[in-house]
DNA sequence: GCCAGCATGTAAGGAGTTACATGATTAT
DNA sequence: ATAATCATGTAACTCCTTACATGCTGGC
């Protein structure tokens, strides 16, 4: 039937944080890509090994997509910042535009040993909650620090947007756990 | 130095969702695992490769954690269960116990393109937007069925639970999804 | 003098994926 | 007949991680 296979190919997502993270304008060195990711990507999708980065930066060197650029710094160590090519750019337009977007995927390691919890004491249950929930509070306060840092800069809009996003998950995420604990207090689980 | 390495070692999480199924008290066949993540543990944590669960099975059998049974069927195909071995219960227990509980990591791929939604036009950050939306509407759907199904019997407690906090986090996802549709329509990004 | 941060990289290995292959049975 | 489900497995590959290594600068 007509179902020709059109799949055009894309390179795996991490490329395109990367060219993503050099489409605000900036050169960007693979040091402080990291700390980008470390910033704002980490809350909602990435957290790379720093030899990644390097990797996926040489790659999309070679694929025309990034160029280096030498900058001799006389207070730190030289370093070799990367631009968003002209094909980078469309490279990058052509996947937000046409490729096609999963669901989310958590990755919730509080939830699968609670998921398993019937194996081990209330005690553990509840620490494991509350241990969680204090995890998720820091989150939201790096967050919640990271959007006031972003304020009023109108180029950041969707930045400052998606980071509300997150908050949005991770307040969800509280709000559930918080009723997995008082379900726990209710109506207590045996132990087998 | 005194820094004496006492890190005990822990398989990767993905042996532990496999003990953790078996720890319900049922053998399972490889096929029968990849049904059961699929089916619950696939909204928190774990959408494994068929592959993935053999390889995990022969790993977790040559450590002694599970046992092979042969069950021989006549209207199916025969297959082998697995059961959970004393000492593959303890290594369970041992991990929920004392393994460190990482906070959640979230790999969202619609957030992540709306990140960068500053080279595309205001129609496909829309796109994108209620595109997503309508993903977390289907998973909702399909995690309410789940919880009806699980209902009221008393020894999948925690799994209900544990269901209602994943419902809690993908509303917040929603929620956050709304408001980040309603602040692009307030306040429309000019696409550069 | 030493540690922390900046900056870049290699080496090795593990986890996880897709694709392929087999074969039986059940339902259409 | 043939498609779908049950059931198991291999082969190849890629991503990604940890650990290690180097060297420079700035601050205590």
């Amino acid at each position: 039937m007509g179902d020709v296979n059109e799949t055009t190919e894309f390179l795996p997502t991490t490329a395109y944080a990367v060219l993503g993270l050099l489409s605000f304008g900036e050169g960007l060195s693979g040091y402080e890509l990291r700390q980008r990711a470390l910033g704002s990507l980490r809350f909602f999708f990435w957290s790379p090994a720093q030899s990644q980065i390097y990797r996926e930066l040489r790659r999309l060197e070679a694929q025309g997509f990034v160029a280096p650029q030498r900058v001799e710094q006389q207070d730190r160590p030289d370093k070799t910042v990367y631009r968003l090519t002209t094909s980078g750019r469309s490279e990058l337009v052509r996947w937000i535009e046409s490729s096609p977007i999963d669901p989310p995927v958590i990755k919730h390691p509080a939830a699968l040993r609670l998921f398993f919890g019937h194996v081990v004491s209330g005690e553990r249950r509840h620490e494991i909650l509350s241990n969680h929930m204090d995890n998720v509070e820091d989150v939201l306060g790096e967050l919640e620090a990271l959007t006031v840092g972003l304020d009023d800069d109108e180029r950041v809009q969707l930045a400052r947007a998606v980071s509300g996003w997150a908050v949005s998950i991770y307040r969800g995420d509280l709000r559930g756990a918080g009723a997995v604990a008082s379900a726990l207090d209710a109506d207590p689980v045996s132990m087998r």
